[in-house]
DNA sequence: GTTATATATGAACATATGCTCATATAGTTC
DNA sequence: GAACTATATGAGCATATGTTCATATATAAC
């Protein structure tokens, strides 16, 4: 068998698929967005609920909002984050709760 | 809002959902799961395919196999790898389809 | 038993990652 | 406009990651 008997990948594909689960590789990263898939939060509650600093936070918010996986309105001097891909909370969720159901 | 309104992960859950999310974050991984989301593979084959040393091979299936993401059959000197979890195959089905969509 | 083949493994190295610390920015309040 | 609040950002650092190189292991063929 030679290395034109599979059906390939494209690396644009392959890129782009690392990007995701990359995104989603990293234990503070994973509970932003999950808290996201709850509900609406400022950068202070995350802060908070996660219990981490709050330049910790703004990096990692940072790196979502490069990926476009959240998105922010600002209210006076507050920044309200959501998500901003369905289809990596439900990615997200799925692994989740099959996790929770072992 | 304080941080007892949230329904949370355990501790457990993000970590165990975050190696399952690293383990698809690299490039090589993924070409080597959908590989063997395809066939079962002989480790020289998947060496050929995706044009990587032996080495490099050998060491991202070792980092699988001990996630109990790929098992192996040993045939003389020959070990042929298939994927040893349907549910982190069904995943990266699920983004590559995705992105392949777009 | 010697040689060849297929794979695994350890050390080393370069790059990536995630945090902290200090500071910048911008809106709010007085 | 000065002080305060909420957030962003850049530099630095320690650790993690993925590869290469050299070598070990184990089966096969002779």
């Amino acid at each position: 068998m030679n290395q034109h008997d599979h059906s390939f990948l494209s690396p644009n594909t392959v890129d782009e698929a690392s990007r995701i689960f990359k995104a989603l590789a990293d234990p503070t990263r994973i509970k932003i967005l999950y808290l996201l898939s709850q509900e609406e939060c400022s950068v202070n509650h995350i802060t908070e609920v996660l219990d981490m600093t709050q330049s910790a936070v703004s990096h990692q918010l940072s790196f979502l909002r490069n990926l476009r996986l959240v998105k922010y309105r600002r209210e006076g001097n507050t920044f309200y984050y959501t998500y901003d891909d369905e289809h990596v909370i439900t990615i997200l969720n799925q692994v989740l709760s099959h996790i929770q159901c072992e």
